[in-house]
DNA sequence: CAGTGGTCTAGACCACGAA
DNA sequence: TCGTGGTCTAGACCACTGT
């Protein structure tokens, strides 16, 4: 198997530092001249390598090997009972905003009739040109209709949480439900990952005391960058743990 | 992109049920024919149904339908700070313990010194042949030492949770650390999946209000058998939000 | 052995991105 | 525009599985 070979070779190029991190690769067709090979063998090489995380390929401008990211903490603390990503340097979030109505998917899932005025919120962060998370937010517009969060450092969405409480809205309960699975197209797509790269996908439901669901979203995390850490704390002793 | 056609019309074959779970696929030879398109296209379409988890390839035999598997529930919840898995039908779980003596890496990890004696249980759950998790348990041997438990419905062993409640051990903290990755090979072999599909994987550490780790987790779940859950409820509204 | 999937070539052509 | 990666063909040959 010639393009395992030709992996492996790379590989430890990589690995060793003699391809630097963020550093173009070669041509493919230089690279195909070297090893001797053609063009799909040489590319198969290559994807083996972007399923491991080692070299992001961009169209048109050459392929790269990968930059180490930081980590991005998913933070899931039952005693404080908020949700943050620890701020991380160079981390720049951009927020667009939509307005849609609930169709089949998004009515059974808000629990809300179709045709339902929702907010959409999408979040995208990036460490420099990289894509690092990808969050969605949904909000029935009954609930609360405010604008556009001012772009915040909190790349997960959580100054809509910010707002719903700032207009009243009184979150309840929040279930989380978390699973490991490879991107959709268009998610590996908008991270930049190789659609054989698994991603942590979370599916956030916050219900209100009345148990309407008062935001609803879909965070899809870079599995080899992200870490969802959970605390919990032994009811009765949660004050003697804290020391 | 004629591969993406092919795959999605595939894909519409299969979760419509027209191509049923467990069975065998047209031969590719037949599929590239029927779609016009030569062998690494077809085969290119297949990668992609792989990658998502709708196909099986078998060299020599054929490409089968996965068969779909039940769902395992790990469950998170702040208000119960309990871990348990849906009881699965058909579900049956092994364990096996032996014990050893800390090395650099588990040192680390327990927080103890290189040489400790500990006990580790390992749970294998199965559904009729095929593997559905696993999961390592570390105890330190001075915190608890009892035997192999009775082998359980449990397979994510909270039997040893149980244990070492029983025995006298409090637990003040637990700290759950998720991450979604591609499987070792090990891994692989042992829950019987491709390498390319992820697994959740979940590190729990449990500490009593001494501050001593007591147990170390280490599970590995199939990453499209799995769900993770996490339920919690806003302190001051807990009463209200039951009802 | 026959049937199946796995690898590779040589080359054409398309699509994207930066200058 | 030009250099880059992305897709596809037509066909050869290899490797695994079961009879």
């Amino acid at each position: 198997m010639r393009y395992q070979v030709i992996a492996d070779d790379l590989r430890r190029l990589i690995e060793s530092g003699e391809l630097e991190a963020g550093q173009r690769l070669p041509a493919e067709a230089e690279l195909a001249s070297k090893y001797m090979v053609t063009n799909p063998t040489l590319r198969r090489a290559l994807d083996v390598l972007q399923a491991e995380g080692l070299v992001e390929k961009y169209h048109g401008r050459g392929n790269f090997v990968r930059k180490p990211m930081p980590l991005l903490t998913y933070s899931i603390d039952a005693a404080a009972a908020c949700h943050m990503a620890r701020s991380t340097p160079g981390l720049q979030v951009g927020v667009t905003m939509s307005r849609l109505e609930a169709d089949e998917a998004l009515s059974a899932l808000l629990q809300v009739e179709r045709g339902t005025p929702l907010t959409l919120y999408v979040y995208i962060s990036h460490v420099g040109a990289a894509p690092h998370s990808l969050a969605r937010l949904y909000v029935p517009r009954d609930v609360a209709d405010f604008g556009v969060p001012r772009s915040s450092s909190a790349p997960l969405g959580d100054d809509v949480r910010a707002g719903l409480t700032s207009v009243g809205v009184r979150v309840a309960s929040t279930v989380e439900r978390l699973t490991a699975r490879p991107p959709t197209a268009e998610e590996a797509h908008t991270l930049g990952i190789a659609a054989s790269r698994p991603v942590l996908s979370i599916q956030r439901t916050a219900t209100d005391i009345a148990g309407r669901i008062v935001e609803w979203t879909f965070l899809t995390l870079p599995g080899d960058r992200t870490e969802a850490v959970f605390t919990s704390r032994t009811a009765k002793n949660s004050l003697e743990a804290t020391r």
